[in-house]
RNA sequence: GGUUCCGUAGCUCAGCUGGAUAGAGCAACUGCCUUCUAAGCAGUAGGUCCUGCGUUCGAAUCGCAGCGGAAUCACCA
């Protein structure tokens, strides 16, 4: 395993550093000095801005790089030439480097991921959190995808890591579906209709609405206003109703409560099998949602909480530029806020976390804004280990999904149909006819996942993505097929090297001179380790993408005109294979940060 | 209205803590399969980086203002 010290940049950094205060006498620590890679179009590898540094050297900038050039080039072996273009100093890396750095980690099967650090207090990460009254649908598609990466990306940068989830169990909108399976269910069960547990309790989620929006109708029509009619509807008031008698632990209604959850955990289960996602430990909100309530009186005692006259317990927030924010109502009873304030202090002490991270939508910037603060408030010094990785919405070319007018674009649905492109594309290209049936469903199944969660895992986070459900996903392009089939690709020419040729991949080259394009690759795999840094320090599994794609095109523009196994050389050749092994391990475990797998055919 | 986020090619997106002539993919158009998998490669065309001002050697990137869009500001979760 490369150390970082012994990265060339680093050395480059501390030397220029040096250089610096001998030539100059300028102060500057390795991490200030910023080394950008040459651009194409320029000779070189690594490139440093001298205008930075011109006015205390009191020289113009060609003679400041020329001077920084020379010195360096003095001190550090590697460097084979420099040219200084105006501004800026390109550094020169000699090919012998580069050969030894692929000698030393073509082997590498874990080349750019980080082993966990013994002893490491964990990373906690929540994502998924659904409600228990319908399925899920391309938002949550997004939210498992990026927990479940970021949760990869992290564990690749040497943190122990813990995924948790925390269903939203009970409340009123399980109560809905309850209501409405009792009034327009016939006694109909997952088994007697073949249909997917949580789909049918989406189904009478649906329903409800339906006649609840149908009597709202009726009641406005007999004169009542709209706010009222919502509130005094008989479905709303029973259900409020039912609520009532499930926090009071009614028998019947725990009953049906315990059966309609238990189908809809057999579909979400069935929807995460599918995603490839898991947690290490699931939490339900019947069993949190009362916890908190004991921070609300600490707070009150302490002097940070206050009770307004009703009977109801805010915290002031309104020095902090924000408003007040209600924590127990007047009846006593807590609010997700209160809740989501146990469960951090839960979550704390159970897992002694390093960090506490949450995936949850920028819908919720305001609440997690306010949780941090109110815990800091309560007096919890850990309250900035709270953090909330807020990623944006799906939008669909008409805005945003809402089940009401149907524009879901449900989970299942979608993967589904994903399989069954990639059975198309598969079948069109007809590279795999000879494998099994079982061998080519799991074939499907990785290309469509692969397309799908690459789709979205390589935007930015943070930011709004669109899908088109018209257009679909590509699998041409930057797509997930595209590194799926570089990867194939490659691994079938290590197979024949290995099988047919019987070359020796592990002996060591030396001594030979690198085309643009083999430099290229190598250049790039000498960058994943720092790259995947960058992308778990920004929790950005876009990073991480982009990167593989830049990787891929790279390798496939060389595969294009240079001769691999056709070379002739031996040890040419045999070097040549032994960098695409170490592309097609870059590729698996980039791939694999994002939760996507790659096949050896395709 | 207050707060926060966003605005880059026809469309979807990159562009890291300011650096050289702003990049990909899709869509359009040209070439390349008797040779390691053409789900590929090479090329053409496509830009007021929303607008203006400022900061400085240098701005898509930083600051301010404006325009446009989104989210949020519930005794919902």
């Amino acid at each position: 395993m490369l150390i970082r010290n012994n990265m060339i940049e680093h050395r480059l950094q501390q030397t220029i550093g040096e250089v610096l205060a001998s030539l100059y006498n300028i102060e500057a620590t390795a991490d200030s000095i910023v080394l950008q890679t040459t651009r194409k179009e320029f000779e070189g590898d690594f490139t440093l801005v001298v205008f930075p540094y011109v006015k205390q050297a009191r020289k113009s900038p060609e003679m400041v790089a020329n001077e920084i050039g020379a010195a360096v080039k003095e001190r550090i072996a590697e460097i084979e030439s420099f040219n200084v273009v105006k501004g800026f100093l390109n550094f020169k890396i000699g090919d012998a480097y580069w050969l030894q750095f692929v000698g030393s980690e073509k082997d590498n099967a874990t080349f750019g991921i980080k082993q966990c650090a013994a002893g490491a207090a964990p990373v906690v990460v929540e994502y998924s959190s659904p409600n228990t009254n319908k399925p899920l649908h391309l938002g949550h598609i997004r939210n498992n995808l990026l927990g479940w990466s970021v949760s990869n990306l992290l564990a690749a940068n040497g943190h122990n890591v813990k995924k948790v989830n925390l269903v939203n169990d009970r409340g009123i909108h399980i109560c809905k579906s309850m209501l409405a399976w009792q009034r327009y269910g016939n006694g109909e069960t997952p088994e007697s209709t073949g249909i997917k547990g949580d789909h049918l309790v989406g189904k009478y989620y649906v329903e409800f609405d339906k006649h609840y929006k149908e009597e709202v109708r009726q009641l406005m029509e007999q004169g009542r206003a709209e706010e009222d009619a919502k509130k005094e509807a008989p479905l709303m008031v029973e259900a409020q109703a039912m609520l009532k008698k499930w926090e009071e632990g009614d028998k019947e209604i725990r009953d049906l409560w315990n059966m309609m959850n238990g189908w809809v955990y057999a579909g979400f289960d069935e929807t995460y099998r599918q995603m490839g996602v898991a947690f290490d430990k699931v939490y339900y909100e019947s069993q949190t949602y009362l916890l908190g309530k004991e921070l609300v009186q600490k707070g009150l005692d302490m002097g940070v909480l206050f009770r307004k006259e009703d009977g109801s317990v805010w915290c002031d927030l309104t020095g902090d530029g924000l408003d007040q924010k209600l924590l127990l109502r007047r009846d006593g009873t807590s609010v997700y806020m209160t809740q989501d304030l146990g469960t951090a202090l839960l979550r704390h002490n159970e897992f002694g976390a390093e960090r506490l991270v949450y995936v949850v939508g920028n819908e919720q910037d305001y609440h997690f804004k306010v949780l941090k603060l109110v815990l800091s408030k309560l007096g919890f010094d850990w309250a900035d280990k709270v953090y909330h990785l807020s990623y944006g919405m799906v939008e669909l070319p008409n805005g945003k999904m809402k089940s009401r007018e149907g524009t879901v674009v449900d989970a299942d649905d979608l993967i589904a149909e994903m399989e069954k492109t990639a059975e198309e594309m598969s079948k069109e290209h007809g590279k795999n006819d000879d494998m099994s049936q079982e061998e080519q469903k799991q074939l499907y199944h990785m290309l469509a996942l692969g397309a799908l969660k690459y789709f979205i895992l390589k935007v930015d986070p943070t930011k709004t993505m669109l899908f088109n459900p018209a257009e679909s996903i590509d699998f041409n392009g930057n797509t997930g097929p595209f590194i799926q089939y570089t990867h194939a690709r490659i691994r079938s020419i290590v197979r024949k090297g290995i099988e047919e040729q019987n070359l020796d991949l592990s002996q060591t080259i030396d001594g030979m001179s690198l085309t643009e394009k083999e430099r290229e690759i190598i250049k790039s795999l000498h960058d994943l380790p720092s790259v995947v840094e960058q992308a778990a320090e920004n929790y950005s599994p876009a990073m991480i993408a982009n990167y593989a794609y830049d990787l891929c095109k790279n390798f496939n523009s060389f595969y294009q005109d240079t001769p691999i196994l056709r070379e002739e050389n031996g040890r040419l050749k045999c070097f040549r294979v032994q960098l695409c092994q170490m592309v097609s391990t870059a590729i698996r475990n980039t791939m694999n940060i994002l939760g996507i797998e790659v096949p050896e055919r395709m």
